[in-house]
DNA sequence: AAATATTTTGCAAATAAGTTGCATTTGAAT
DNA sequence: ATTCAAATGCAACTTATTTGCAAAATATTT
């Protein structure tokens, strides 16, 4: 499906192929440990130095997107095609918002700030429905214990 | 100005009123080490695990927002009534947004993902004003010379 | 296809942010 | 003033990420 490209002047190697591979078919953005350990269990062996590394490369080429979640206290990586998003903190489930409301901010902003915009993020945070129904759930017994 | 509330419960210590103080006087969220070399200056020495378990417990109770910048590696924290901002790409300046268009887009995401929505965190990069004049005139000469 | 140049990799060691255990000090309650 | 829980500082620790370097892999040239 979708051509995974690596950039001009970098060689294809079967490491850095794995890597992106693993991006592409996680809808979450993945801790470097994450990859990791999903690579392995694919039976490729790939060294956290060398996915830090190609990680880091990846972002300075624009293909790669490196943030930190509420709460967490490591990075996070995805493919830059896959922008904002919903993040359950119950499941850490993720659901991709399709019509992102900033565009049409965006104008305001630059006419009230001057401001040249590169760039933004959105991160939601909240509980999605399957999670509601199951703390639902977990919560009635107590209440009815009186 | 702003009172700044100790939660209940906790003590009134002269180094818990000046890690508040400082980040009150700070628009721009800081680096633990920062508020730690802040405060040196002042003549207040606190130590750095005092700040970081003081954050943690700030951030508990909710005054405090932590926070990563794009492309930095450490946290930041700053009084959650701080909230959505700009962030200029070469001075790191810091520009309040007023009206977060967050709210209207809100009761849009509930209705089409069932998410209860819990908090949300907007960011903009983009070169400010001041800047954007300050590059045009160091790229000029270079233009010039043909 | 072999030879050469250049990247890339893995490993082990280094770094740096943040955390934790513990003895001591401090603020609040009596 | 006394007492007790909470807060502090220090040093040691943990954990994510980075780096130096020799060996291996890819791309290029012949």
């Amino acid at each position: 499906m979708g051509r995974l490209l690596i950039p001009q002047g970098y060689k294809t190697t079967k490491q850095r192929k794995a890597i992106l591979q693993v991006l592409e078919e996680n809808i979450t953005p993945m801790h470097a440990e994450d990859i990791y350990l999903k690579l392995k269990e694919k039976g490729i062996d790939v060294s956290l130095s060398t996915i830090y590394r190609n990680l880091d490369m990846l972002q300075k080429q624009g293909l790669v997107v490196k943030a930190y979640m509420l709460n967490e206290d490591k990075a996070r990586f995805g493919l830059s095609s896959k922008k904002n998003y919903l993040v359950c903190q119950e499941c850490k489930k993720i659901v991709i918002i399709d019509n992102c409301p900033f565009e049409k901010f965006k104008e305001e902003l630059i006419e009230v700030h001057g401001f040249d915009i590169l760039g933004h993020s959105i991160e939601v945070y909240g509980i999605c429905p399957e999670c509601k129904e199951k703390l639902r759930n977990d919560q009635k017994p107590l209440e009815d214990s009186r």
